[in-house]
DNA sequence: GCAGGTTACATGCACACGCATCTAATGACA
DNA sequence: TGTCATTAGATGCGTGTGCATGTAACCTGC
């Protein structure tokens, strides 16, 4: 294959991830905030405490599992916490560390949420 | 395969998507953005027009051609057009319409920031 | 123990986005 | 021609993001 079609391959590929990534988390997007109102993020989130049962989750643990940066996950946890779905607590190992737990509502959030995410991702993920 | 699995592999390849989506349009944004002084989006725009060779471009095309809303595709347009990079023109047609024409120095700009973003995609889209 | 660097998380700020809405032009129909 | 629905694009508003920075805790070497 040639320089150009190498180059060709690589940008139709771009582009088909971006139209695919854009189509999935659009649609995730718009159902989980109508029918569970919560974002794709948060979701993702709830998603990583609740496969850690019973474990403390760092924060910095859950800034690495997302597509964010510290900032940003930062805020995402406050408004998890607003929302009452976890908790931030101090860590006693490392005072400047946070906590962040599941509550029950948060669990329930994530339980509820589930089977929608998976439905839509069933019926927009088609091209594998 | 089982329901259980299939689920499993939906889910995981969901999250590769994600995670390929974020380091890709992450590094290309950082670069486009340094070198360039243009985000992703902005190249895309550029990229559609100067494919267009000749061809005026109604923006509603352009709204179509990326991972954005009307609004957002509106917005972009306008941020060119201060940057010198693109010029806005009634159509004469459908007076309703706006051509959207790249200048001289929209396809320099483009021409320019063309193999850093070859260059990016060749160094983050590895994996196929 | 203390100074200087590093790490964890929070926050001010600027900015791009989507949604809803507005304006103006078009088209369809009586 | 006049009315009403529709379409193209612009814009006010709220929100989520990244970057830069701030604060507090940790850690190393002296």
């Amino acid at each position: 294959m040639s320089d150009i079609d190498t180059e060709r391959s690589l940008v139709d590929e771009w582009r088909r991830l971006l139209a695919r990534h854009a189509a999935v988390s659009g649609a995730l997007e718009h159902e989980l905030q109508r029918r569970h109102d919560i974002g794709v993020n948060e979701f993702e989130a709830l998603e990583q405490l609740a496969e850690r049962r019973g474990e403390n989750c760092r924060a910095q643990e859950l800034t690495d599992a997302l597509p964010l940066t510290q900032s940003a996950a930062s805020r995402l946890v406050a408004r998890l916490e607003r929302q009452g779905l976890v908790t931030r607590s101090m860590c006693e190992m490392d005072r400047r560390g946070v906590f962040v737990c599941l509550t029950d509502a948060g669990r329930e959030r994530y339980l509820a949420a589930r089977p929608t995410q998976r439905a839509v991702l069933a019926a927009t993920m088609q091209a594998g």
